[in-house]
This record gives C-alpha cells, sequence and structure tokens, in this order.
DNA sequence: GGGAATTGCGCAATGA
DNA sequence: ATCATTGCGCAATTCC
C-alpha cells in the first residue's frame, strides 16, 4: 500500500549529551512545505535513582532499560510512528463517511416523506371519492356514475422519482 | 470566553513514569496543581545580538525567545493542553452524535418505509373495490359511463419502492 | 498583537 | 512479538 521508505536521520548519533533530535520527517504526505522543523523534546529517562540503593526489587523487572539509541529502539518507534499516522487516517476517513451517510440519509428520508404525502392523499381522494358514491346510492339509485367518477384527474399516480 | 466549567486541575498523574524532570529553576509557588512532566531541553539562548537596543532586524527572526524555564511558557503550555484537551473531548463527542444521527435515522426510514407499504397496500385496495363497482355499474346499468370509467387499470399506481 | 481552537506529530501504554 | 488504538504533550497554524 502506501508505504514509503523514510529516512531517518538521527542526528548526534554519539553526541555528548542531549539528543536534539530534530527529525525532519518529511512524510510524503505534507505538502505545503513550509519548512516544519519540529522538534520534540528529549526526555530524560531516570535510569534509576541515583542515590538509593535497590538491588533486587521483586522479580517483575521489565521496563529496565530503554535503550534511545537503539537501533531497534527507534525502528520500533518509526514502525509505530506509521501505525499511528495510518490509524488516525483511518479514524478521520470513518468520520467522514459517517458524516456523509447522514446526509444521504436526510436525503432519503425527505424523499420518502414526500412520498408518504403523496400516497395520503391520493388515499384521502380515493376515500372521499367512495363516500361521496356511497352517498348518492344512498339517496337514490345512481345519478350518475361517470361524472362522480372522472372529475379530473383523481388517478393520477404522478410518481416522479427524485 | 469560557463557557466550561474548569475541570479539575490536578494533573493526575497516573503513568508519568518515564519522564522526570531536571527543572533547574524551582519555580515559585506553583499553585493548583505542580504538573510534572517537564523536559529540559538545550536552550540556545540567542538573544538578539549587539547587546543593549531591540532594533530587530526586520528578517524572519521570530526565535528569539523560546525560554522553556519561563513562567509564562509553562503557563501558556498549560493553558494549550488544556485547550487541546477540550478540543478533542469535543470532537470525539461530535463524532460520537454524528454516528447516533445515523441510527436514528435509519430507524425512521424503515418507520417511513413501512408506512408507504402499508399505504401503498391500502390504497391498492381502494382501488380493486372501485374497480369493482365500476365493474357492476357496468354491467347493470349504463355500459357508456362504466367504459369511460374503467378501460382496464386506470389507475394504476404503479408505485415502485425504491 | 494575543489568546483560544485546531491540527499534525511523536511518544508511550495498552489492547488484541 | 507485531500491529492497532488511545491519551497526552508539544509546536505550528488558524481563527477570532
Amino acid at each position: 500500500m502506501s508505504k514509503q521508505p523514510q529516512q531517518k536521520l538521527t542526528s548526534t548519533d554519539q553526541n555528548g549529551v542531549s539528543v536534539i533530535q530534530s527529525q525532519a520527517h518529511s512524510s510524503a504526505a505534507n505538502s505545503a512545505g513550509a519548512t516544519a522543523g519540529l522538534q520534540q523534546v528529549p526526555q530524560l529517562v531516570a535510569v534509576s535513582p541515583g542515590g538509593g540503593g535497590k538491588a533486587t526489587p521483586p522479580s517483575k523487572m521489565k521496563k529496565t532499560l530503554l535503550d534511545k539509541d537503539s537501533e531497534e529502539y527507534r525502528q520500533r518507534r518509526e514502525r509505530n510512528n506509521l501505525a499511528v499516522k495510518k490509524s488516525r487516517m483511518r479514524s478521520k476517513q470513518k468520520a467522514q463517511d459517517t458524516q456523509q451517510r447522514v446526509n444521504e440519509l436526510k436525503e432519503e428520508n425527505e424523499r420518502l416523506e414526500a412520498k408518504i404525502k403523496l400516497l395520503s392523499k391520493e388515499l384521502s381522494v380515493l376515500k372521499d371519492l367512495f363516500l361521496e358514491h356511497a352517498h348518492n346510492l344512498a339517496d337514490n339509485v345512481q345519478p350518475a356514475s361517470a361524472a362522480t367518477v372522472a372529475p379530473g384527474d383523481l388517478c393520477n399516480t404522478n410518481n416522479n422519482s427524485q
């Protein structure tokens, strides 16, 4: 898929002290280059409390050393960063899709309601017609069925879609 | 304009383990919360050269002041962190609302379609009745009017449901 | 100019 | 062990 070889310039590889990793990732997706010098602060890791003398704490010792300089560490970070980016992209897209879905549903809703209105009207007309006819029948026998029946376009099923 | 009640300012330190702060300056009274998590960064103090006068050159030199130790800096950061949190919260909530809206709309959609179905059926029944009656009339009384009324399926409500 | 809001990103913890 | 998800802080940018 979208996987570009990202350069990794870990400057100050073995500089004496602090790590200013001004990693200019230069992601491909980054357009509008305004030369963004990003800079994440280095975090000093507390290797061990200086004065303390805990020799062997409980046997649960996992987070002993996170070699920031380790190659593997950087590798893992990079992978995670990629994963994070991907995940966020997907999340964003999903939200967008949802929003679009809302719009579509709203549209369809309107359509359906319009149709309901139409059908209701038709129904009402037909019912009136029946009533009228029934009255006519009750009054006498048959006055004029045709006239009663077709006043205009009662039965028009103008079903215009959309 | 802040319209939202400030949440508890205590930084709720629950995991901040790996970062310790090597704060050079002991700030004054840290009101409300003593937020931890500071890092030391090599700060290149690049004050405006020349000494004395301000005379800021019209160039693009704006990174003149970034004192990480500054009280104002920390203050700004904290405010921004709060703002970020708020913004993200809102964003999340909005997404959630949108999702819920989708559900509601879907539900209503179903309801509407059901109603359409019902109305269509009613209409169809009524029309059939109508036709039948017309036939009766045609049989018994005048063929002329009956013929005018019912050629075949005059009132075909071709209700296509999506 | 200035503060809040938004956005992109990296880090670390955690879930699956 | 690898990837995905998530909370959080930083910094740049944008919006009042």
